[in-house]
Parts: structure tokens; sequence; C-alpha cells
DNA sequence: ACCTGAACACCGTTCAAGT
DNA sequence: ACCTGAACACCGTTCAAGT
């Protein structure tokens, strides 16, 4: 009765659901950019105002999480190996969706993925963990931990040219500001900086990634909770 | 010849210079929020267009980033104490100025500030971590990951009310969405999540901070850089 | 060099009115 | 319940013209 769709041939304007809205999106995303995903242009593409998506998204940062939740289906770990190589393998697909869109990173620190997608990468990190030797408390934690290095890394980016990726970038530009704010820096004022600063923007953005990776692992596996109470 | 001002008495306009733009920024962000700090506003209050900032700013994200290193000057250790002690009471400091305003935690995810407070506080930090007898490349590569995790943490606050401070905040509240989604999360499409799920959102948000942080201070101290030699 | 008004090219979100 | 056009209340940034 109410699905009467199937009965009509070639609907001129098929009914908007929340998956199809998100598909737009992300297809928006990949081929003009993340800033180019706005709830106007989103519904201009979809033939429909602005307006209409408020219905299925109570606000843009929702429809942004919602869309990375779609693009993380590409995000999983090998289903065999050591642990170690398999959470590297996770983190890294992780960083590749966010590292294409450092606009769509910079949105996920605020307002976190929780669709089917970003559930299975949450439970595998966990897992992972676990296996890892990581007590459950620590594991737990742990999680979040990891997954906001990755997303604030990726969003640090988004203030560059979109089309970069990670693991080519020039460190001399990236590291630019700092450079010249160490060397303005003189030792009486900042005397650790002038004596070690420049270690700062050593190695690659990669090398640097899986160093801090290596740091927040072994950290989590050697570092207990509080407690197991719950907070309040 | 070119500074007559002093000659003048009350000039109805003084001149626009760094500084003032600045310290009208950290005042309105101190009085109306981060969000009022736009350049058309912060202009308006300087009696004077847009237009005129970009003279010193070449965009509102650099502005911000001054507003921020100008607040960070309430940020120091104490001089004297145990190096862990202070190294929390630092970090405590600077996540005390992103926790009050989270929308310019957001904003300094992507563009640091590296006036003279913030330098002195990568300086700080960088002393400590060697004085912890963290190895120099560790140090130096740590304290980028350490501020990273306090900005990203205030950031996550960003989409809630500004008044709310991250040690009083409601877990449950927090982390509605997330324990719906583990929740609806049965064991067979997420078994670590059913399984251990809800440690997630055990203890204070700054018991977790202060977790994290041993977490990745520790890690700093046992894990080694890959060397000594610069980026290409 | 610095400053300005006006223009350009947009935003997110709400709401009354429709179906 | 869902959808819409129009309105509300703004944005950041650029630029030609001034001093």
């Amino acid at each position: 009765m109410e699905n009467t769709a199937s009965r009509r041939t070639r609907p001129a304007k098929p009914a908007l659901t929340r998956e199809w809205i998100v598909e737009e999106t992300v297809r928006i995303m990949r081929e003009e950019g993340f800033e180019k995903a706005t709830m106007r242009r989103v519904a201009a593409r979809l033939d429909t105002g602005a307006a209409s998506l408020y219905v299925y998204f109570p606000n843009n940062a929702e429809l942004h999480a919602a869309a990375l939740d779609q693009m993380l289906s590409t995000a999983t770990s090998a289903e065999t190996g050591w642990w170690r190589d398999r959470l590297d393998t996770l983190l890294d697909n992780y960083a590749e969706v966010l590292f294409a869109l450092p606009g769509l990173a910079r949105s996920a620190v605020v307002v976190r993925p929780l669709g089917p997608n970003s559930i299975r990468v949450y439970d595998q990190l966990l897992g992972l963990l676990i296996e890892g030797g990581a007590d459950p408390g620590p594991a737990a934690w742990g999680v979040n931990l990891l997954l906001q290095y990755v997303t604030a890394t990726a969003a640090e980016h988004s203030s560059t040219a979109p089309k970069e990726m990670y693991s080519d970038r020039d460190p001399q530009r990236e590291f630019a500001g700092l450079a010249r704010a160490i060397a303005d820096a003189d030792s009486a004022t900042a005397p650790n900086l002038a004596r070690h600063g420049q270690l700062a923007y050593t190695g690659t953005p990669r090398q640097r990634m899986q160093w801090a990776i290596s740091v927040i692992v072994e950290g989590i596996r050697a570092t207990a909770t509080p407690g197991t109470e719950t907070g309040r």
C-alpha cells in the first residue's frame, strides 16, 4: 500500500532515503572535494532543497559522519598474520580514507562516525589490542586514542592542497613555520628547542605515524586504567 | 617623521597593529565565545572593515592561532618538583585554555600556534621529556604527539555547550551515541565490543586524559625513533 | 604601505505552507 | 510524515579605489 513506487515506471523523482543522501554526499566528496559537500549542494544534486535533508540528518556534521562511515567499508585488517601487522594494516586503511579527504578528518575529530563500518573498525582494533596482550580496560580506552591520533593527524593536512598524499609531502614546506620559529628562538628563551628542535622535523610523515602508533600501542600494553568502575 | 601619533591627543582611530587585533579577538572569544570571533565582527569592534585585517593575517585560521598563543601566556609548569608532575601541570594548563574554548581547539588541530607562548610550552615540554629520561629524538617527536592529543581531545567537545568543563561532564550524555551503537552491535558482528565495549566509557574525562598522557609519555620513553637523519 | 566599502560567492538552519 | 521555497542571519575573501 505504502510502497507503490515499484508499480510506476521510472518515477521522475525517487523518494529520498538516508542511504541515497549518503551515497550522493560521498560521490560529491570524491569528485569535487569535501568542501563542496554542503547541505545545499548535496540537496541540489538530489533535485531538492537543503531543508529536505534535515528530515534525515540533524545537521551537516552528522551527514559528514555518515559519509565517512560509508567510505570506511574499505578499512579492514587481514584475516591472518601477526596481530601487530594486522593492526598496522587496519589503521593504514583508516588513514588512507581520511588523508584523501582531510576536511572530512577535521569534521571527524568532533563527530565520530558510529555506523556499521566504523563499529567494525572499533571492534577489530579492540580485538587486536587484546590479542596483543593488552588488558580489556586499556584496550577499550586505547581504541579511542589510536583512532583519535590518526584522525587528528589527517586533519592537520586539511589546510593544504586536497590532492597531496601524506607519504610524499615535502617536509621543508610542512615544517616551514615551525623551523622558522625554532630558528628565531634563541637559546636563552628556548634552550631545549635551540639544542634539539631540529629533531622535530626529521623523518617522513609515514615514519612519524608508525612511530606514534608504536608509542601508543606499547603505552596501552604497559599502562593500567584506574579501575573498572563506571564514571559517576 | 613617520610616527607622529604621539604628538596628537586622543586620536579618534588609533592605527591597527597586530597586537591590537589579537587582543580584541581574545576579548571577543572570552566574552562572546569562539564562534563570534569572525573576521567581520573583530573588524567591526575595531571600527573598520574585515578587509583591513588581511594586512596583518592571511586568513582567519592564522588570527585564531595568534589569539591562542596570546591565551597560552598562562600555560607554564612549576619551576621545581618531579619532572612528571611538572609535565602534568603544563599540559593541564594547556588543556584548560583549550577546554574553555573548544572551537579554538578545533581550529588549532589544523593550524598550530607558533608565537612566543607556544614556543615556550614546546620548549618546556621538550625539556621535561628529556629530564624524564627520553632521548632527544623521541622527545622532539613526542612534544607534537602530546600536544596533539590534548588539542584533539578539547576539540571533541566543540559541539557541546561552550560553558561545560571537562572535569564535570556527564558520561551518560557524552557516550550516548557510542553506548547505543555498542548495544545495537550484536555479538556476531562485533564480538569484542559486545564483550568489552562497556569499558570504553568508564572513568571520568580527567582520568582518561591522565591515562592517555601516561600512555604517551611511557611510550615516548620506550620507543626509539627511526634514526637521526633529516627527512630528504 | 595601509586602509576601506562594496561586491562576490557562498553558507547552515528554520519555518510556514503544502502534500 | 515528508517535502519545499523562501527567508533569516550570517560567513571568508578579493579588489578597485583611495590616502
